[in-house]
RNA sequence: GCCGGGGUGGCGGAACUGGUAGACGCACCGGACUCAAAAUCCGGCGUUGGCAACAACGUGCGGGUUCGAGCCCCGCCCCCGGCACCA
């Protein structure tokens, strides 16, 4: 055979499969269905920027693995690829360069695509989709409208977070830090109507259905509980002096509501303006609201402000106390969480006390420590909460726990209404509607008389209209699309508006995973019996930025559509694994620092195959990994000793591709049979139960090693040949899901064909065992002498055998014997004075 | 501050259930082949001492449990990620 061509051996292979279909999987009604297992192996969809980075490589090869290899044992494997298409980027190349977002959307896609074909990966290609794709959409609006049946998707006027760079609102979630997750410009606050999805009424079962994510990473798992953010209290009401009206507040400590020695307001606070009306202070307060309002949303956010506030000379009534406490108003208190109105106990939390000490306030102490620690709350709250806490000058609550104490404040106040127990969230409704023009448009119509009327299912999809200007500025750019705009109300017939934001893209991508089963299908997003056929999820894999944005809400998905009836299942993805970054000298790969390695430029030098063994040789698949030039070279020589190794023993033995293991074999044609064995162990259990792809691999060149050594003893030897071939035939079977190009070129020189779909190779057990083992002799612990000894020898045997060595017997020497541990077929520890 | 993950040779990492620390690979050093180089093949490669056999030390730091600790426990330090004026 020839020198090992990586190019033609890979374009070859990607031809045949391409031909033959060989990755296509029937759905459950197609007569290809048989009852087998099914494994649904799913990546995390690409945005198509028309170059596949490293990123995508690691990801998609991880897939491309477990994939291989459920196939090969048994399974009917579902594993597909479309492209998250819509979305700024392609929106702003065009008007950078006068295109079209769909023109520049289509030629990524075919860019990506053809490098996505180099990487040979074994993808169902006839369920390619595109979230920009009418027929992809039109069922993304469809959801939409479930949503907005269900109350879930609702419009309102709400403080939000606005880029002024995108033009665009943005949801909670895409704003990191005060800044716009994508371009990183400082967002700003505005109070605009937008449409949102409520999110927030999921939340507990977002955060409890969690215990059934036990396949899940913890960092994923912790990330979407502190983004979820459940907190258990008290709403308690506190009614305003010389007013009808009550206050609502929050608090996680009703147990201190006798220390509640002032009151704060958020300065957003919609009650603001009519307590203050007409009062010496109204001036001062409104001047302090204007104020706050016009400081930055990043500024508000730094950690090391000092507390400002103004008093409002209004008093609430402390509901135990019936003490009148003044309200004051501070931005330390935040509008969107709770009610938006605190109750004030210095004495016991950091921030209070701080206030109140900046403003002279009372501080009174209601909880006190039992165990003798020095409390001063003067000087410093008390925030212990243990056993040891208990409460005084809390009324019939003194010396009670802070614990029981809990419970037993709120229940008291709900006998006679002034509070009850109550849970708080951090987690926001998701807004979902955007000013720019790439995107789903909201298949709703503004009527004039019937309000807000969604586009009967009929006549979805909505498209998106032909315009000439895609530049935002500050309203959808649909808005100028009139002619589209204008439409009757499907209700009453009148003249009426189309909604002209569209849907953040995240919205597509919260339910690709289930259009992947009836990728093409017009009559429907997905049919029932066959979502609950392929999902959850098998296996998903993804970058751990998505830990939250995408994986909470297409968890959100699920669960509403789960209620509406349309699935059978409430959890996606039964099993996450996030995999790391590759940074390149200590960074992440980024084309402003110019340490891109490209993907391509490696294929072309090295091979596919190489690239593959490479981002998975590299390190643990869920860690951070470091790029290095010449590592490469490690899998690439690997492939070139593989391909000459197998080429001989091909050339010079005969029988099946992978004939069985010869009996009568000894010596080191025993040995190698056992390697082949324990390989083929080892293999199987880093990529099903471990993914442990790194170590796989090193086995593998484990079994290489050991085949390049025997070899040219064991060639001449009809069984030691056997052997060979059959160690040969075995590695080429557990390379395969790594390498498959050229573990195919190589079946096929052994006399095999179409090793992707050929049963995965299984380990003798009686190959397993070895008849000796190389026991360690330690004296105190420490390693002083190894010798091969017979398996399954009984212990007194196994330390007569070690006590008769020379070197043992020397150190025994004239020391006293303190305690004897025989490991069985591992090692004896001898203990000495 | 709270929650989660991590710290092992020159480098990436291995050690799965407490039992030989450093598998596999990169880099490097020596040798073979070559006029020479590359490629390839063979050998070496934690630190210190020793010609060597070998010995001592060695998994962020300090303690503990154990016959035995990279792994378990207690107390710290550092790095990464999430949340954070969330009441």
């Amino acid at each position: 055979m020839e020198r090992y061509d990586p190019q033609a051996v890979e374009a070859r292979w990607q031809k045949v499969w391409a031909d033959e279909k060989a990755f296509e999987t029937p759905n459950p009604a197609d007569p290809a269905a048989d009852d087998s297992p099914r494994a649904y192996v799913l990546e995390m969809l690409p945005y198509p920027s028309g170059d596949l980075h490293m990123g995508h490589v690691t990801n998609y090869t991880m897939g491309d693995v477990v994939s291989h290899f459920r196939r090969r044992t048994g399974h009917k494997v579902l594993h597909p690829m479309g492209y998250d298409s819509f979305g700024l980027p392609a929106e702003n190349a065009a008007i950078k360069t006068g295109g079209k977002p769909a023109e520049v959307t289509a030629r990524n896609i075919a860019r990506i695509r053809e490098q996505m074909l180099r990487m040979g990966w074994s993808i169902d290609w006839s369920r390619e989709l595109s979230t920009s794709d009418p027929e992809y959409y039109k069922w993304t609006q469809w959801i939409f409208l479930r949503m907005f049946e269900r109350g879930l998707a609702y419009k309102r006027g709400a403080a939000v977070k606005w880029c002024p760079q995108d033009q665009t609102v943005l949801a909670n979630e895409q704003v990191v830090d005060g800044h716009c997750e994508r371009c990183g410009t400082e967002v700003e606050a505005r109070d605009l109507e937008q449409w949102f999805f409520r999110i927030t009424d999921y939340a507990d079962r977002l955060l409890d259905d969690m215990e059934k994510l036990e396949q899940w990473p913890e960092r994923v798992l912790t990330m979407q509980r502190n983004w979820i953010g459940r907190s258990h209290g008290a709403e308690v009401q506190f009614s305003v002096v010389g007013g009808d009206e009550a206050i609502p507040v929050f608090t996680t400590r009703p147990d201190t509501l006798f220390g509640a020695t002032f009151f704060v307001l958020a300065p957003e606070h919609p009650m603001i303006n009519d307590l203050v009306r007409g009062t010496a202070a109204e001036a001062e307060v409104t001047d302090y609201v204007r104020r706050r309002g016009a400081e930055s949303v990043a500024d508000r956010m730094r950690d090391d402000r000092p507390k400002t506030g103004v008093d409002t000379g209004r008093r609430v009534l402390n509901p135990v106390t019936n003490e009148e406490i003044p309200i004051w108003v501070s931005d330390y208190v935040l509008v969107e969480y709770g009610t938006g109105a605190i109750m004030a106990v210095p004495a016991h939390d950091e921030r209070d006390h701080t206030f109140a000490l900046a403003f002279g306030l009372p501080i009174r102490q209601v909880v006190a420590a039992t165990d003798g620690a020095d409390v001063d709350v003067q000087a410093q709250a008390f925030t212990g909460t243990g056993d040891d806490a208990v409460l005084v000058n809390s009324g019939q609550f003194d010396g009670m726990t802070v614990a029981d104490a809990k419970n037993a404040v709120p229940a008291w106040l709900a006998e006679d209404g002034r509070g009850e127990q109550k849970t708080a969230y951090r987690l926001r409704d998701w807004l979902v509607s955007r000013q720019r023009y790439w995107g789903a448009p909201i298949p709703i119509i503004d009527c004039p008389s019937c309000g807000l009327v969604p586009v009967p299912d009929a006549d979805l999809p909505v498209r998106l209209p032909e315009i000439e200007d895609y530049a935002p500025k500050g309203r959808s750019p649909l808005a100028a699309a009139e002619e589209w705009r204008a439409v009757p109300c499907p209700s009453c017939g009148a003249a009426a508006q189309r909604e002209t934001d569209t849907m953040d893209t995240f919205v597509d991508s919260s339910w690709y995973y289930l259009r992947y089963v009836n990728a093409h299908d017009d009559m429907e997003a997905f049919a029932k019996g066959d979502v609950d056929w392929w999902l959850p999820v098998g296996q998903y894999i993804g970058g751990v930025e998505h830990a939250i944005l995408h994986l909470l809400y297409s968890r959100f998905f699920t669960k509403v559509l789960f209620d509406a009836g349309y699935l059978g299942f409430e959890e996606p993805f039964a099993n996450l694994f996030t995999q790391g970054m590759i940074y390149k000298d200590g960074a992440k790969m980024s084309k402003s620092k110019g340490n891109v390695v490209a993907p391509d430029e490696i294929v072309n030098r090295y091979g596919a195959d190489a690239l593959r063994m490479y981002v998975l040789f590299m390190g643990p698949p869920e860690q951070d990994k470091e790029w290095s030039d010449s590592g490469v070279l490690g899998p690439s020589r690997f492939l070139d000793r593989l391909w000459k190794a197998v080429d001989r023993i091909a050339a010079e033995t005969s029988g099946d591709p992978l004939p069985v293991a010869p009996s009568g074999a000894e010596g080191s044609a025993l040995d190698l049979l056992r390697l082949t064995h324990h390989s083929i162990q080892r293999v199987t259990e880093d990529i099903d139960r471990r993914l442990q792809f790194n170590t796989a691999i090193a086995a593998a060149m484990e079994l290489l090693n050991g085949i390049e050594k025997q070899r040219d003893a064991l060639l001449g030897d009809p069984i030691g040949g056997q052997a060979l071939r059959h160690a040969a035939g075995t590695l080429v079977c557990l390379v395969q899901p790594f390498a498959p190009h050229i573990a195919e070129e190589l079946w096929e020189a052994l006399g095999g064909s179409r090793l992707w779909e050929t049963p995965w190779p299984v380990a003798d057990p009686a190959l397993l065992i070895a008849d000796t083992f190389e026991c360690v002799v330690q004296i105190n612990g420490k390693l002083r002498e190894r010798v091969q000894l017979g398996c399954g020898l009984p212990k007194d045997e196994v330390l007569a055998a070690v006590k008769a060595l020379p070197k043992i017997a020397e150190q025994l020497e004239g020391r006293e014997l303190v305690k004897e541990i025989v490991v069985p077929d591992k090692l004896v520890n001898i203990v000495v004075k």
